[in-house]
DNA sequence: GAAGTGTTTCGGTTGTGCCGGAAACTATTT
DNA sequence: AAATAGTTTCCGGCACAACCGAAACACTTC
């Protein structure tokens, strides 16, 4: 942006996004993928050890478990956390299918908890999953509690197409955000992953300010109309105890 | 240690662990606390925002879910989270307590997953969270099956006293050390927190290979002779079979 | 034992992190 | 409104630490 972005602190997150993303690697393997010299990524990894967010075995460098750590400290001081955490496990129960809670962080749909019902089926779900908001229920549950300014820069930054279903035209967008408002709940049918239909509630706190959205997936195949309906019900009720937990803490 | 600590790496992670120990926090706050010109601290919360590891929300800097991202990742890539799954949840049910994996990392005990059992007292234990490994059921159960050396480097940092109760005598250390590898599993009384007794059985690779812990915990007074023989059983076969499913796979 | 691959150390130079100072905001108070 | 106090943010020049080439070192492999 403006100055200042202290090279140093970018180069050293880089090489934990790589690690992250590999599992794991080795100096020369990081340095000629982030097209850096072999002796510098050494230091990194050398002051990132040193750090303890990083552990080196045998030449071999992975992130540590202070990443754990920092995440779920963080998680845990989140509110919306401890209020919804009963009530995902009784939507899990109740539809049987795969339950989350989202917030928004950096214009993303972010997955802070996730819950499989009996039938659940496996997603490649896990906290700090992201996801862009357009693209999904959660997402556009929270959208459409957010002022119109916010959208206006989301389409501005372009609607990305992940699935050949995903809403990329800013009418349909808003259109649909109007309906999610009326309605309470939003859906998405195949619009991140094929196949896949979402049912959304958003989380909002007594000033009617967004929190975050509770999310039930499940197969095409399995969710109906009726069953639609069924779901969105389970969640809106869930959203809305979680509105009072929030509130009465 | 020789050279080049690369101080932009090792401030900007400063500035991550105070953010996540007071759970965020402002410029001018962490610049007091770090004892750092707040410019400077202005500028690594800048660049730490840029990377995406830290959120700004007027003025206030938190840690980003970024964090559990990247720890959930690393976690979902060791084995033995994915072999003790199922197992963790049968002791859980079995015993009724609070069960945990741990595994060691830079000489500390690393609690990896959490499972807690219908009576489970409430523990501040989550993922990430780290402990001595003398003053542990797990930690000694590690430990036993680490070669000496490695003991002997502990001892020299110093057995710190957790509880009054914590051992801080090497050679009733190694004696029960010892007394782990004889009968297979590790136990601890209040020597780390007080009241709680833990009960702990190494998980091993069949390299013999420590891989981490699996850990019971309740109150002293639940937990008497024969109910603290129970546990140990069923945390010694949740261990084996766990050891099956990591070499099975 | 020579050649190949990857890691670690070293040190000079050069670019950039650093922080004092000032300006621009935000509250709060009179 | 004006003054006060406490922030955050911007600026810019200097010193020093990050940077990386090159060399030393540790290994395999042929």
């Amino acid at each position: 942006m403006t100055n200042t972005p202290n090279r140093s602190v970018q180069r050293a997150f880089r090489i934990v996004d790589e690690l992250s993303e590999n599992g794991g690697g080795r100096a020369s393997e990081l340095a000629s993928r982030l097209e850096m010299p072999v002796s510098t990524v050494h230091d990194y990894l050398q002051a990132l050890v040193e750090t303890g967010y990083v552990t080196a075995e045998d030449k071999e460098y992975r992130t540590s478990t202070r990443f754990l750590e920092v995440g779920h400290r963080q998680r845990h001081r989140l509110e919306v956390v401890k209020a919804v955490r009963n009530e995902l496990v009784t939507v899990a129960d109740e539809t049987g299918e795969h339950v989350t809670l989202l917030i928004e962080e950096h214009d993303q749909a972010v997955i802070l908890a996730v819950q499989e019902g009996p039938d659940a089926i496996n997603l490649f779900a896990y906290p700090g999953a992201r996801m862009p908001l357009h693209a999904t229920a959660p997402g556009k549950a929270m959208l459409a509690h957010r002022d119109d300014g916010r959208v206006a820069e989301l389409v501005d930054q372009g609607l990305v197409e992940v699935t050949s279903r995903t809403v990329t035209d800013p009418d349909v967008l808003l259109e649909q955000l109007e309906t999610v408002r009326q309605r309470g709940y939003a859906v998405d049918e195949g619009e991140r992953i094929a196949g896949m239909v979402c049912i959304a509630a958003p989380v909002l706190d007594k000033r009617e300010q967004i929190q975050g959205a509770i999310c039930v997936c499940g197969p095409e195949s399995r969710l109906g109309e009726t069953r639609r309906e069924e779901i969105a019900d389970v969640v809106q009720r869930a959203a809305n105890v979680t509105q009072v937990n929030l509130d009465y803490v």
